[in-house]
DNA sequence: CCCCCATGCTTGTATCTGCAACTATTTGCT
DNA sequence: AGCAAATAGTTGCAGATACAAGCATGGGGG
């Protein structure tokens, strides 16, 4: 196993997992294209409807998602265009800002759900039986833990961390909370 | 298994795949920059080098690679800018271009095998034991059929000639040759 | 109390990508 | 032949992203 050449079926492995890293997105984009949203669109009004209030800071939905913070500014100035969010700022923290789902990213969100599932149904899940859906789960967060964004996965090493980084959609109310979470309600 | 609503196991497949899909890419190009290359660029170099005659038709390499006509086009002009790719119009068909590497991006594409193999290897495969390979072959070659970019999967059907759209490192030239792979030597 | 640096976010700029429109050439049908 | 449809590539245009720079606020030492 030398440090220069792969073997063939790690040939294979990578070339396929570059074909879907190619492929993938685009067509998850595409299928999602009817209901108004980009993948990355819906990933961010998921986090927020799930989130405490539907409330979440820029910076927390930016770790959240994966994204980088002038990324996730301009997605999140494209949403408020459309009525789905709203910025306001934080009370507590007036450098901070957080985003908010409006009623009308709800009930977007909720609508789109349908059709999100279907997509990955249809390019992933439909392929897959149940011990492959395992199998997925542990390969991808084997790799991530190596690809690990700053030192959000390694500085703990412990799985729970590493899940919770990876898994928004496992329980994200139960995660560190990367900023103390900005209080919510301005108003009361 | 209702059509909408997704299981718990599949939720966090799902999130770790997006994951790894928002920053595999991104992480790859950065190792790779030190190359003057990106990912996409280097899988061009990649097919040219070992295609017949360091010679392909952009409809080819386009297959092969998963990408769009317009996109490849765009991206050839950017590797004759570097000297690396030339375009020549093919003798057999004046509607057929062929990009050729260049004796330089022969160079540039063994210099930076290595330093591909490393990125590959710290990001993915170092994560994975032997069967762990397998096991990620087996569930993207799972996922790319269902992903059928045109029919190039799914028209036969057979296992191998979904294995060979989606693995051009396997063995590239016992693929049906979408195109009739164009005469190479206009000056012999 | 003030200065320095870290944090949170925004914006300018360059590049990249997809889609659609366009040109040129080949193929098939009559 | 002659014309319609398909194929091969290129390019205009709009939208998206990364990187770097910039601006404002917060948190400590001196």
């Amino acid at each position: 196993m030398s440090t220069t050449e792969l073997t063939r079926p790690e040939r294979v492995a990578v070339a396929r997992l570059q074909a879907m890293l190619e492929l993938l997105p685009t067509a998850l984009d595409r299928e999602l294209a009817p209901a108004g949203l980009t993948a990355f669109e819906y990933t961010l009004l998921e986090a927020l409807a799930e989130a405490d209030e539907h409330r979440l800071r820029l910076s927390a939905l930016a770790a959240r998602t994966n994204a980088s913070l002038p990324r996730l500014s301009r997605v999140v100035t494209g949403l408020e265009r459309k009525h789905l969010v709203t910025r306001t700022p934080c009370p507590a923290d007036a450098r901070a800002t957080n985003a908010v789902l409006t009623p009308s990213g709800l009930r977007t969100y909720r609508d789109s759900r349908p059709l999100h599932a279907a997509a990955v149904r249809g390019m992933v899940l439909d392929a897959l039986d149940a011990a492959d859906v395992d199998d997925l789960a542990r390969l991808t967060l084997a790799i991530l833990t190596r690809l690990d964004p700053r030192g959000r996965l390694t500085v703990t090493g412990d799985a729970a961390s590493a899940a919770c980084a990876a898994d928004p959609a496992a329980s994200p109310e139960q995660c560190p909370a990367d900023p103390p979470a900005c209080p919510a309600d301005p108003a009361a």
